[in-house]
DNA sequence: CTGAAAGCGCTTACAG
DNA sequence: CTGAAAGCGCTTACAG
């Protein structure tokens, strides 16, 4: 109450009119806002209502300048789709991050990049952070040139679902064990009698997406089976990869089983076998990925892996903030679990 | 290549290393790298030739602290759900906005929130943005509560799919047009002989539900039909939706139509009607909203509505970036249009 | 065409 | 227990 202490709007209150108004230096404000050397607690108290009534926010912008820590994580998704947050799987890790992050006063900065904007440099240079979490698609040579310039900001790196650790030093890998999730995708199969298989895959090559594929292969291959043969389905939307499969299915011959990269493949994949008259599971058999929501959608319910989503992203930003803490990265290389999870459109065993 | 001038790791390079090296004073760099004042040509060459060579990235904690600018947007998602990207039109928009903001060099930080959240205050006086844009979900109450929360930062604020205009005046709405949505809906269903319908509704209230229904309801009551009845699906959540469906359809007695407040419920809807042996659209209706790719899934596809959801993130940059620069906005309330398309859900006109 | 100086709003040794 | 001073790395009038 009282007289207007407040300055004019448009000029921000700063450290230094709260001093000035309490009748203490700006340091004596600083030390109270962050607990830190002894005040009397009459002063402090004093402080923090004179803080109050003037409505004093710290400036950010001049503590990130004067500590040179600017309480922010970058995160960077590289996808072919523009829409860079359409994929559950993407999302799911993103808010896994968001929450823990938000939960410890990180901030999250989020940029999408499609594979093909490699090359052109500089175009992170803008983000300040802390530290950096990407995810990353694209072939080989593009990925690489994207850990690189990351590299270039000298600051911590963890790649998402990336499965092969690269030379940089300070940079560590979060994945979720795909290999043992198709491994399992494998082996429910050939259990329930399957003889021959298709694994559909995107054009673009994902880790992740070659990891499930090895771990079926693996499965087939231990059971003496041919090969998987691989059906492109482009940029695995649904329309490309309902038309990919239907257009294999018609030429023949037709497999005892198709393995969807992800639930979104799988039930692209039912939909064409029906569209050709073949009936899901007596006369072929099909499993997906990610068991996200969608994957009941569709009938009969899936059987897939349960992803580990939400918990990698999570504890990307929990290894993070642990190596901005310690100086370094405890473990480069970490592996969470994936869970299998039987549904309908799988046979019982045989 | 010669000696080694790159400072020791640790220490970044600063403009005053940049200047001591070309020779010239730090002004001269800064002027040089910003386009500003008159540098020769050959000065302006050097020193480019300098910064390249010593990998000189300007702070950008410095510049915002010099020129009080973030060149950041701030974006404040409130919803139940802690997976706060779990929804389409969700992302959809935040993809959007993101897309423009990085277009025109400017960062997003993203933050989720739950609505019961509010109350807590301070959570969000650590993001020191430009602006700010939200996406508000929760009773009037609380959605109040965050608008005067987020106008104490004292930033323009944009409010996407919020339908009423707050009292604060730096302030501006933007939604589609969701009751006109929901009356085409209505109509289509009229002429398709439907004389009483029920309305799927999350638990939570969420303005653009709310408009659809009106819209709806609107298009039920010009053709002198019995009012909608409210289904409450809770969460909005699949299993939560079908349940609710489901008992309301055995309980009786079944109308001629249901219509989904999101694509989401309506397929569970479809399912409901299936597991009582009702045929859709013989003998229920079902439409739904939205039209994101999960609509083809379902069979029969879904009569939807298609959004504007990364129109709405795009416009919602775009006018916040113009309010920026002009000083205000433009326009207060934005709405843009959507899109009916009739699937196989509903039936021909009779 | 170029530079010395001041200042954005904080925090951190260092004194008293 | 409290304060004056220096400095984080930029940019902007203001001189020359």
């Amino acid at each position: 109450m009282g007289k207007p202490t407040k300055p004019a709007t448009g000029r921000a209150v700063t450290i230094k009119d709260v001093a000035r108004e309490a009748g203490v230096s700006a340091m004596s404000v600083s030390n109270v806002l962050n607990g830190r050397g002894r005040i009397s607690e009459a002063t402090a108290n004093h402080i923090r209502e004179v803080v109050e009534r003037l409505g004093y926010r710290p400036s950010v912008a001049a503590r990130r300048l004067r500590l040179s820590q600017q309480w922010t994580i970058g995160m960077l998704i590289v996808v072919e789709d523009p829409d860079f947050l359409s994929d559950l799987f993407i999302t799911a890790q993103v808010t896994g991050l968001t929450n823990y992050l938000t939960a410890n006063s990180y901030s999250l900065i989020l940029r999408g990049m499609k594979p093909s904007d490699f090359r052109t440099t500089g175009l992170f240079q803008d983000i300040e952070a802390d530290g950096m979490v990407a995810i990353l698609s694209g072939d080989r040579v593009q990925r690489d040139w994207f850990v690189r310039e990351l590299s270039a900001l000298r600051v911590p790196l963890v790649l998402l679902q990336e499965h092969h650790l690269p030379d940089q030093p300070d940079c560590a890998i979060i994945s979720q064990d795909d290999f043992d999730g198709g491994r399992q995708v494998g082996r429910h199969l050939v259990e329930r009698g399957v003889r021959s298989g298709w694994m559909l895959m995107p054009h673009v090559e994902w880790p992740a997406m070659r990891a499930r594929m090895d771990g079926a292969a693996s499965a087939f291959a231990d059971a003496g089976l041919p090969e998987l043969r691989i059906v492109d389905c482009g940029d695995e939307s649904f329309d490309v990869s309902y038309q990919a499969t239907l257009a294999a299915l018609e030429a023949g011959p037709v497999p005892d089983a198709i393995i969807g990269g992800n639930d979104q493949m799988a039930i692209a994949a039912i939909k064409a076998c029906r569209a050709t008259g073949l009936r899901v599971p007596e006369e072929i058999q099909i499993t997906g990925f990610n068991a996200f929501e969608i994957w009941r959608y569709v009938d009969p319910i899936l059987t897939t892996v349960r992803s580990a989503a939400h918990a990698l992203g999570e504890r990307a930003a929990k290894e993070l903030i642990a190596r901005l803490q310690a100086g370094h990265f405890k473990k480069r290389e970490i592996v969470l679990p994936v869970d299998f999870q039987p549904g309908k459109s799988t046979r019982m065993p045989s």
